[in-house]
DNA sequence: TTTGTTTTCACGGAAAACCGTGATAATTAG
DNA sequence: CTAATTATCACGGTTTTCCGTGAAAACAAA
């Protein structure tokens, strides 16, 4: 008789965990090692116990502290032959090709079968990975349409500094905030407004909002 | 020996579905006469099947073609003795209230554990309705929010204005569109920069983008 | 008809934003 | 190890916003 697979799940809505926990229990082939509900959690485990085997986990994309696109990435940097599974409610063509990029084993949307999960599943313990044909044809869009919108891509602290101003602080303040001279706030303000292609404040912020970037 | 509940489970994701009809499927008392993905295919099985003893309606409250709070509400109108459980992701003081207003039996977010949804379901079966403390918290936090935000309203001036501003029209800009002087426009800026409890233009661009007064 | 709201206009000064035109490290990617 | 990007700082000038303090006319509501 083969040992079980070892798999851990992790997804920050507990009764998710707790179906997919329900649904995978009763496969005899798979041992459900630990359910979490951040990726923090999940890479604890996996260093701490390294003497325990790990083959899959399967981790939401949704999660606060670390998400599941991140704990992939870390995954596959410090345990390689660990497989990964992502599931997500959303179907973002940006995060599937983050994902594939990263070597992600796996992505299904949570719209999936039953069946669906357990064949992804079984390809990806039999070393095959797995994208749904529905996932790939969202893929395919997204490469086309990206080539639409030349994706603007604002550093660490270009982000930073459009959240304050957004937020109604002036450059003076956010200067003090950050510990930094007016003047290179004021650098940050032209070279948003430019790379934006806005005319001013209102122009930044609404980006900003509308981006999502605030809160 | 008692007849086990009926009960009706609907989300459109699939994932999800499979995951609480595994749990439920462990409860000898439950029994789960039907799972949908919309709102229209739970009305269209319970009116059809008006003989069939129906207990309880899981549901979700974002789904295709009818939602949840719909589905709440037309299930209270037209069968005043099917009990329902709404299950959300989402931590939404409007629904919430929406929903209690329509008489839904219970309230949980898909946050909840396991036993929490035991916990719901057996008390509205039992007959109580099921709020959870933390869902409590949060409608009496609407409550009181509500109240405070003494709903500010603009003139039709004033939105127009306003509008212009956040699409990055400078004040004399505007004045010219609109044919006034600039001292005019410039009162209104000051007038909604009070109003609106804002410090300037990147405060008044965020009220206006999320408010959906643009487009 | 008095009261309140909306719309319109005005001035001056302070503060902040915007613009051009730089430059020097530090970091990252190829 | 270069080349590119990012992060930092500087200055002077112009434009715009912000703030206070008004006020008159039109209109709607009570």
């Amino acid at each position: 008789m083969k040992t079980p697979f070892s798999i851990i799940i992790a997804d920050d809505h507990a009764m998710f965990l707790d179906g997919l926990t329900s649904i995978l229990a009763e496969e005899k082939s798979i041992n459900i090692i630990l359910t979490a509900k951040t990726g923090t959690q999940v890479l604890k485990y996996i260093r701490i116990n390294t003497d325990q085997k790990v083959d899959l986990v399967i981790t939401d994309i949704n999660m606060p502290e670390m998400d599941g696109v991140e704990l992939n990435a870390v995954i596959k940097e410090e345990f390689p032959h660990i497989k990964t599974l992502v599931v997500s409610m959303l179907e973002d063509a940006k995060k599937i090709k983050t994902l594939t990029e990263a070597n992600a084993n796996g992505y299904i949307s949570k719209n999936a079968e039953k069946t669906e999960l357990l064949k992804a599943i079984k390809s990806i313990l039999g070393g095959q990975n797995y994208f749904s044909p529905h996932i790939k044809q969202i893929l395919m869009e997204a490469m086309f349409s990206a080539k639409s919108e030349p994706e603007i891509s604002l550093s660490k602290r270009e982000t930073e500094v459009l959240k304050l101003i957004a937020q109604e602080y002036t450059t003076q303040e956010i200067a003090d905030q950050l510990f930094l001279s007016k003047h290179t706030i004021e650098s940050y303000r032209k070279n948003l407004i430019s790379k934006l292609g806005v005319r001013n404040l209102a122009g930044l912020t609404r980006y900003a909002v509308e981006k999502g970037m605030l809160k």
